[in-house]
DNA sequence: CCGCCCACTGTTATAGGGTTACACTTCCGG
DNA sequence: CCGGAAGTGTAACCCTATAACAGTGGGCGG
């Protein structure tokens, strides 16, 4: 089975291609759906894009710039419940915290690495987790709809030089 | 490796016995550990007894009965913090609620099938689930800390029937 | 071309979740 | 009997999330 494929980027990687990658990516998909990135939802993608780490509702309500008024938390929750349903973002239950997807072309059901120290999140889609999960729950006889899985630890970067 | 071990209580299941029981372990367990199970921390404790759908702080704050005065929110915190360190209660991060222990006496991490019509929580202990989790956290060159591994969808008990 | 519907957006208010700071009490060991 | 650590009480505050309702704009059938 396809194993681990999550990786944390390194701190000086080139972040702006990343971004720029990822949004072309997102707006090539909504395209493909029929549905509208529209200039509010495309700015909360953006803002979640700018770095690895997840921001929680308010601090992206404070980052926004939408003009003349801050924005209230509800338009917030809004676009992120669409980049959510279009798989371009997750919600990292743990943290109460969203965090732009790094692979928007495939739908998928994520697991999360997250660092304790530099609080970035590794995204990966573990075949073998995915299946020990569902093997456990058809023994509980259970129906699964949604999973989450959210591992909390030292990354690569943060546990390899003095801490 | 050990198979899963999660079990939905029928609806109907003995559960003052269930309670009982569970609270006579979680006072052995205290004396054995040298902590006090306090009456504060023991009344919380036995809410989250008293069935087997997580609660939230709130709502434990309203059922709790400390005689002349509503307890403030810290105050019940104060106490899940207690229980959750004792391993006598968990986290249901995606709910934002708690629940009580189904087995207090060894430690360890768990997993939680949580039903989406009954709201019924589930406890197990899958070592296929947590052995796939630590090896692809392994090759990512991740530390591992905490897991949280939460998977929402239907039991047993309301899947069967009409729903 | 008109008018209607629907998706999107804006505004206000409120519910629910969680923490900080500080003061007081109780328990227990020396 | 005294002093410190653990437990408890109180108040104030911030963060997270949703409900309810009003306005706007564009596409499509008539």
């Amino acid at each position: 089975m396809d194993a681990s494929t999550a990786e944390f980027p390194a701190p000086q990687h080139d972040h702006d291609a990343c971004v720029a990658d990822s949004l072309a990516q997102a707006e090539q998909s909504c395209r493909d759906q029929g549905v509208r990135l529209t200039p509010r939802r495309r700015a909360v993608l953006e803002i979640l894009l700018g770095q690895h780490v997840p921001l929680g509702a308010y601090e992206i309500m404070d980052r926004v710039d939408w003009g003349a008024r801050r924005p209230a938390p509800v338009q917030i929750y809004r676009a992120l419940d669409f980049l959510i349903e279009q798989g371009l973002a997750h919600r990292i239950s743990s943290l109460n915290a969203f965090t732009a997807c790094c692979r928007p072309d495939k739908p998928h059901g994520a697991q999360f690495l997250i660092c304790r120290h530099c609080r970035t999140v590794a995204e990966m889609t573990d075949g073998d987790i995915d299946a020990s999960i569902l093997g456990a729950a058809a023994r509980a006889g259970f129906a699964v709809d949604t999973r989450v899985v959210e591992v909390t630890g030292l990354c690569p970067h943060c546990a390899a030089p003095a801490d």
